[in-house]
DNA sequence: GGTTCGTTGCACACTGCTGTGCAATCTAAT
DNA sequence: ATTAGATTGCACAGCAGTGTGCAACGAACC
């Protein structure tokens, strides 16, 4: 049993503002992830200093901000490798779930190649591994073809899903599809393979 | 008849110094696109003054960087174009073509999302209506996929290519076959057909 | 009612960058 | 030898962002 600690309403309406920064963090830094403590600060509706006394420094919102998206691609990852499905199948699960939120987690791309680009690439660790592992297993039992190396294969269609999920697609075309099929195309799956998996699973 | 201005010895060495920076400046900023003027002038062996006397400001430096680049770039295009050979067959020239330079102009890609993008975007432009246009053809004639609109795909895959380009492969991967094997596929041409069109080709 | 505590508003010092001014220097041109 | 001009070294002002300190406010808590 967890002790539910009383919640007086200052601890929840404290622990609120600490969320809504984040959140906003996310969204901010994904437009321009240069923006300065101040722009995140005003647009959470706070001032600059209130955001200093839940984070310490820039590089710990940051940082907290990475470790939430990481947890996240995380567990979904390993849920999905849970199921024991194929390869390519699982790839589409993969890209189905992840793909409601990828827009918020533009910032992890975003970020990469910043200021604290060697921190933030630390965190990304598990994921890419993860990722990576999961291309090389559909490499091996012959789903995927093998005109690159899984750690770059997997880089780069897994960056294909997150910029795609930052365009704004111009007429009616179904995103999510789109980034499916457009992936496991780059991953070498046939065309028609990849349309019949991506209508099974949506 | 241009007359030949005598050119100095003086003006030839002012322009050396001028291309020297230039080209630096296209290295340090494909690596960190915040690096500022001292690090430019430092890594081009001049005083951060001297960058100032040749280029205003660092709007300026950046501008004719990306001009030389888009007009490298539309110069190759154009000429493709105007061979009239197959969309898919043009892609692997293009491609071809501008791997063994791509790796200094990854800073296109890296300065879009920057302090400056908007005024980059506008010198792109040409560039990417030309590829747009290109994979646009390709999906008339049937041999380019449409699961996406020609400009998302055209950005997709040409930022595939210099992603690659930035990419140190581990093995002995060729990196222009990957890069354009793998453009390829995400374009929608089958793998048989796509190792086919280059290996013809290199 | 008084206290606690998150929040606010303002102050400040510090850093790092941009862009400019100017005298000094060194070299190619005359 | 003198001059013109590119480069240098240094100084300066300006701006933007970070992180901190502190008094004051206001609402929940006892």
């Amino acid at each position: 049993m967890v002790s539910v600690p009383a919640e007086s309403s200052r601890t929840r309406a404290m622990k609120e503002t600490r969320d809504r920064i984040l959140d906003v963090a996310l969204e901010v830094l994904g437009e321009s992830p240069d923006a300065g403590m101040g722009e995140i600060a005003a647009a959470a509706g706070v001032v600059r200093r209130t955001v200093y006394g839940h984070f310490p420094s820039r590089l710990d919102l940051i940082r907290t901000l990475m470790e939430r998206a990481v947890a996240e691609m995380t567990a979904v990852l390993t849920d999905i490798n849970a199921g024991g499905a194929a390869a390519d199948v699982m790839w589409v699960e993969f890209v189905a779930r992840v793909w409601p939120v990828a827009h918020r987690y533009r910032v992890l791309l975003a970020l990469r190649r910043g200021e604290y680009g060697e921190a933030i690439h630390g965190l990304l660790g598990p994921v890419d591994e993860l990722l990576a592992d999961l291309v090389a297993r559909g490499q091996d039992s012959g789903v995927f073809a093998r005109h690159l190396p899984p750690a770059v294969l997997s880089q780069l269609a897994y960056g294909a899903v997150f910029a795609l999920a930052d365009t704004d697609l111009p007429d009616g075309a179904r995103g999510a599809r789109a980034a499916t099929i457009t992936s496991l195309l780059m991953l070498g799956v046939p065309e028609a393979r990849a349309i019949t998996l991506v209508d099974n699973r949506l």
